[in-house]
DNA sequence: GGCAGAAATGATCGACGTTCAAATCGTCGC
DNA sequence: GCGACGATTTGAACGTCGATCATTTCTGCC
């Protein structure tokens, strides 16, 4: 109910607009508290990330199962990361504007997170690409779906507004279309 | 020389690491005194982020020039691209990292430089698209550069970490020459 | 009721961004 | 040399933050 409290917390405010403070009174608790439950600050993000993460990548199954077909469900799941990031907008920011102190960059959750929607996107590029070794596979995977990430991340942060590019979705059909074309002719 | 001070500190402890205090010790100045060069700390910071700007367009300007085809031009930016991101790693992320509060984010100078940014790529682009409408050239460009910044974020971020793929540079290759190469089949 | 262990508190610390009255400095006329 | 006045610089003060931990409060059991 701390996460409850604090993930309610980041969706209305923001990670600038958090604080351990506001997450105690929130809770009905007081300071302290919180770190009865959690060694600090950095670890209560992390499971708030976790919470995110797992929403997020529940989501995105829902999205791709409405595809028909391989090149569908892949556009599909772009689509959905992107509706996702808008929608809970602060929630995904903290995702990867909290960054940990760097000894413990490799919490283990939150890889197994990555690695599980890499994977994901995987098994859905797989079908197209029935050629591919596993490494070229997980090459291309991990190409892709930076991409979407990249258009989704200065999308969310308004740094393609210059252009007239208001919506990111006619960029993300454009990302997977092309790329999966050239791949099939790699 | 604020300017000056400010740069180093970020680039030696990153943006977690900052503080107006630490600056103005840097520079032999007090506190107080940075408030009447900059309107708050987001201003100053800002500042620093131009600059890092403008040093890496300038950058990218010279690798471009490597280049013999155009092909060779736009990967021997996103190869720039990637090398100034894990050079100046903590300056790179501030550009990123740090969000002005949302009644700014029209700052008329970091929109000038991505626009300027984009408008490189899109003119190293434009060769290899001889075909291509305005509208259609600047949707590429965009879509284009989107990815090479999502890897890279994901890359300096050790996000990418859970494969085995240390270096970002191979899949810096294949964004740009499957993209490329998708985008002449349109 | 009394008591031990668990649970919760909130005063306290140092550091932060920001402000502004006061102190210091530089440069004139005399 | 002196005084004076505007420009420059100071650093104490305010409120808030993350984090700590001695103290208090609660809970279940005899």
């Amino acid at each position: 109910m701390a996460l409850d409290a604090a993930s309610s917390l980041i969706a209305a405010e923001g990670l600038a607009g958090f604080s351990m403070r506001k997450v105690a009174q929130a809770m009905g608790y007081t300071v302290g508290n919180l770190y009865l439950l959690f060694s600090n600050q950095d670890d209560l993000l992390a499971e708030v990330s976790l919470r995110t993460a797992d929403a997020m990548h529940a989501y995105l199954e829902t999205q791709a199962a409405k595809g028909k077909t391989p090149l569908d469900r892949l556009q599909a799941i772009s689509y959905g990361y992107i509706a996702f990031a808008q929608k809970h907008s602060f929630s995904w920011r903290l995702m990867f504007e909290h960054r940990l102190p760097p000894e413990q960059w490799n919490h283990p959750g939150l890889d197994a997170k990555q690695k599980a929607l890499f994977e994901f996107v995987e098994g859905h590029l797989e079908p197209l690409l029935p050629d591919a070794s596993p490494k070229e596979l997980r090459a291309a995977a991990t190409a892709l779906w930076s991409s979407v990430h990249g258009l989704c991340v200065l999308a969310s942060t308004g740094k393609l507004n210059w252009s007239g590019l208001k919506d990111a979705r006619p960029l993300s059909d454009l990302i997977v279309r092309v790329f999966v074309a050239g791949l099939k002719q790699e």
